[in-house]
DNA sequence: GCAAGGTC
């Protein structure tokens, strides 16, 4: 039997699929792991798929150092053996301008700052780190009489190929392996790999394994050595590495920029314009003043004006050309413009990818090969989805000719949708991806959309001013892909010598504005830009950078720990800061692929370099602790107590392990505030942080999945409620000849918070309100059902609301203001809503699970 | 308790 060893699960299955003698290969398993069985040539084949890398390089367990006998490790009896380490690590493990101030018998397993230079030169180990697909390799190594090694074409493949080689070495030492290299799975490639079978490149590999033993000594002191330089306990630890610090950097150096920046004055005209039946904005021909007396001058003359005369009307029309086919950043930067973070969308895509939707989700190539169905993908989708089904019509009278990226690679094709499955079962976030994906396919297969451009110049009393409208003239590929569209901006068709009236022309004094801050989506592209992470890794990196609480927000800002990380760091360890590192190891790695340069070399000459800077490190240890002391109590801050002036900040009860804010002026201080939980709270700057009614802080509260919202932390405060407001008179009391006040009220037990009249015991009037916001009464009554309208201030601003949830007037607010009419439902409505909602997914999820079944039984 | 790289 010749056993075929892939990367992954679906690299098995097309080898197979495509070797196969004739039919489909077997799917089959051993111990729970899909493998694959054909027959080639009338041999036995089998092929596996690994999980990408199944070692992990690690330190190893109980290996000390001792000044005169080096690294050794002791017995379970307490004998001294002398440690399993290459020749390059029996020196001195510390070159230090001082002698090394430690004991003998440091452990390199215990985090010290002491341990920092030993760990600095460990020897490195590598542990099993998917032990179920190592005991399927060695199961099948032992069966096989010949091994093909056909992990990725690439130096981490020949990495993650070598070590499986060498779990199959464990239990089949002699067994002939080999090595087969594709570029793409496509059946000429394939076939070609495995006729001209060659050696597993040992030199490709060892530089795969120091690009691991580099990240891995490098990040591994360097969070040891910021965790312990001011300890925050267990779960603060403060990491560090090739690829996040310099990420880091990029977003710190961004908001020093914006600190630096200093805005310029400048002044703009602007105004309305009108006909008889339309409104549209007008400008003064010069967009911004930058001169504030040319400006009042030019203001003087229209600010009384009524009229202007259309001086000139003229139209050009531009294309937009289709995008090009989604490659891992493409895709991850269109989703964050939707509200999906890269970590979220590489999250979905996953569960897409395998459940049969779309193709493989990790991917450079923007090129779609030839050998790809674009017709037969359209037409499944044209089948599939209903809401595509016009438009996939129309892609396939077209001439269908694709765009192309400027990246072409043949590994995968671009990201694109299968055609197969029913988009009707997938959750909401899947929906949206997946509409994003199938979407982007169809527009790459269409034609350019044409903008007409229309721009008025007016003469208003002496002074040129102009209007702009767009419209889409033609939709091209916009019919297919309406992301990013601008709204058409009509301007009423007029011409040469036409009066409109004009008014509301006002003079705006204005600032410009800093650069402005990456959102996750253009951080991503800046990585891949600056050859920072892979296409794998960068959307968990930033992940990690949040986690660590570096950074927050979205645009992103760096926390004031973010920075002092990046400060210390930069003074202390330059390298790591910068994407010089990550371009030095390429460098390095390419020397060793071609044999010009050993791991050995190239891993102690970086063991060094980090050598040098220990002792600087370790010098101002205590200054850094300092400075990421003051950080963390500078992010916690949430403002200042009203009491007694001192700082208000998060703190986390020792009983409950709840959040709550208190003073830091306690004990002789003892205000405190509750914090609301379930939710992401985080301090709000500036003037926006402190409560105007009651100088408690506000604060941002970010629930999971739902919108956030601003608060003040004082309960008692009349911005959270209004007690006993009196909105308006009962409508039903008043009828029946008595008199009843309506009353909002808010129960002490849940919370809730209702509209009550004063004769409930009569009438049993009473509506329910929203959770949240300011209530102010109006004293006016709905027109359709005479329920009082309030006003509610809300995060977004006030909005007015009939209190009656049953009232006729609520079902044309949900269908023209969307969310902000849904949140007005009564909770009997959200909770039928909400049942609805989960029905459907628990029938969704069913579905899905019962096609993958039939599917891959059918397989 | 550390990184970054694969992929589940």
């Amino acid at each position: 039997m010749k056993l075929v060893i892939a990367e992954k699960n679906i690299a098995a299955q097309k080898i197979a699929q495509l070797l196969s003698d004739a039919g489909k290969p077997k799917n089959d398993k051993v111990y729970n792991t899909a493998v694959y069985r054909f027959t080639v040539d009338g041999e036995e084949w089998v092929s596996m798929g690994l999980a990408g890398h199944i070692l992990a390089p690690d330190f190893p367990d109980e290996i000390l150092f001792d000044e005169k006998q080096g690294w050794y490790s002791l017995t379970e009896d307490g004998e001294v053996l002398p440690a399993d380490v290459p020749d390059g690590l029996a020196r001195p493990p510390y070159e230090s301008k001082r002698r090394p101030f430690l004991p003998n018998g440091i452990n390199i397993k215990g985090w010290k700052v002491e341990s920092l230079p030993y760990l600095t030169w460990s020897p490195i180990i590598k542990n099993p780190a998917e032990r179920e697909i190592i005991r399927v390799l060695k199961n099948l190594a032992k069966k096989s009489d010949s091994v093909i090694i056909a992990t990725d074409f690439d130096r981490e493949g020949e990495l993650i190929g070598a070590d499986a080689l060498s779990m199959v070495r464990e239990v089949a030492p002699d067994v002939p392996a080999s090595r087969a290299r594709y570029s793409a799975l496509i059946k000429a490639e394939v076939t070609a790999a495995f006729d001209n079978l060659v050696e597993l490149d040992e030199n490709l590999a060892d530089a795969g394994e120091s690009r691991q033993y580099i990240d891995l000594i490098w990040g591994a002191v360097l969070t040891r050595y910021l965790t312990l330089a001011k300890f925050g306990g267990f779960g603060n630890v403060r990491s560090a590495g090739r690829v996040q610090t310099p990420t880091l950097a990029l977003v710190v150096e961004r908001e020093r920029e914006r600190r630096a920046f200093v805005p310029e004055d400048y002044w703009q005209i602007r105004g309305m314009g009108a006909t008889a039946d339309s409104e549209f904005k007008i400008s003064h021909k010069t967009p911004r003043f930058t001169d504030k007396a040319a400006a009042e001058d030019a203001f003087s003359h229209v600010e009384h004006a009524t009229t202007g005369t259309i001086v000139e009307v003229s139209k050009r029309s531009r294309k937009q050309q289709p995008p090009v086919p989604f490659n891992t950043t493409s895709l991850q930067a269109a989703a964050a413009a939707e509200g999906i973070s890269p970590a979220r969308t590489m999250r979905i895509a996953e569960s897409l990818y395998m459940s049969g939707f779309i193709s493989y989700p990790r991917v450079d190539n923007t090129v779609y090969p030839r050998s790809l169905d674009l017709e037969g993908i359209v037409k499944g989708l044209s089948s599939g989805s209903p809401a595509l089904a016009p438009v996939c019509k129309k892609v396939l009278a077209g001439p269908m000719k694709p765009t192309r990226g400027k990246t072409e690679t043949t590994d995968h094709p671009p990201i694109h949708p299968t055609g197969q499955g029913d988009p009707e079962t997938l959750d909401g976030g899947q929906k949206k991806l997946y509409n994003l994906i199938a979407r982007r396919f169809l527009a790459t297969l269409m034609g350019p959309a044409t903008i007409e451009n229309t721009k008025l110049s007016i003469d208003v009393a002496g002074e040129p001013f102009t209007a702009t409208g767009d419209v889409l003239v033609d939709p091209g590929f916009r019919e297919a892909y309406p992301y990013g569209l601008k709204r058409d901006e009509q301007l009423p068709a007029l011409a040469q010598g036409d009066v409109i009236d004009v008014h509301d022309i006002k003079l705006e004094a204005k600032q410009t504005e800093p650069p402005a801050r990456y959102s996750q989506g253009k951080l991503v592209q800046e990585m891949e830009k600056r050859g920072l992470g892979t296409k794998s890794t960068r959307a968990s990196i930033i992940e990690r950078l949040y986690t660590v609480r570096y950074l927050k927000n979205d645009p992103i800002e760096p926390s004031q720990l973010g920075m002092a990380i990046i400060d210390a760091l930069h003074e202390f360890a330059p390298r790591i800061t910068t994407p010089e590192m990550t371009a030095e190891l390429d460098a390095d790695m390419t020397r060793v692929a071609e044999g010009k340069d050993t791991q050995e070399h190239v891993v102690d000459h970086s063991r060094a370099l980090l050598a040098g800077m220990l002792d600087a490190l370790i010098e101002h240890k205590d200054d850094l602790g300092e400075a990421i002391s003051d950080a963390v109590t500078a992010d916690a801050k949430v403002g200042e107590c009203p009491k007694c002036g001192k700082d208000l900040v998060m703190k986390t009860s020792a009983k409950t392990r709840g959040s709550f804010i208190g003073c830091m002026g306690w004990p002789d201080c003892d205000v405190t505030y509750p914090v609301p939980s379930g939710v992401k709270v985080s301090p709000l700057e500036g003037e926006a942080g402190v409560c105007p009614e009651c100088g408690a802080p506000r604060i941002k509260c970010q629930p999971f999945r739902s919108k956030a919202y601003e608060q003040c932390v004082n309960p008692k405060c009349p911005t959270n409620f209004e007690p006993d407001l009196k909105v308006g008179e009962c409508k039903v009391c008043a009828e029946a000849g008595r008199h009843g006040d309506l009353i909002a009220h808010k129960s002490e037990k849940s919370g809730k918070r209702f509209i009550r009249c004063t004769n409930y015991e009569e009438c049993q009037v009473s509506y329910p309100l929203p959770a949240r916001g300011k209530l102010q009464a109006t004293g006016e009554t709905c027109p359709e059902c005479g329920a009082p309208i309030v006003v509610v201030e809300t995060a977004r601003g006030p909005w007015r609301i009939c209190v009656n949830m049953e009232c006729p007037s609520k079902e044309k607010k949900t269908t023209s203001r969307g969310r902000g009419a849904a949140g007005s439902k009564t909770s009997a409505a959200k909770k039928t809503t909400a049942k609805k909602t989960t029905a459907k997914k628990t029938a969704a999820k069913k579905t899905t699970t019962k096609k993958t079944t039939a599917k891959k039984s059918a397989e």
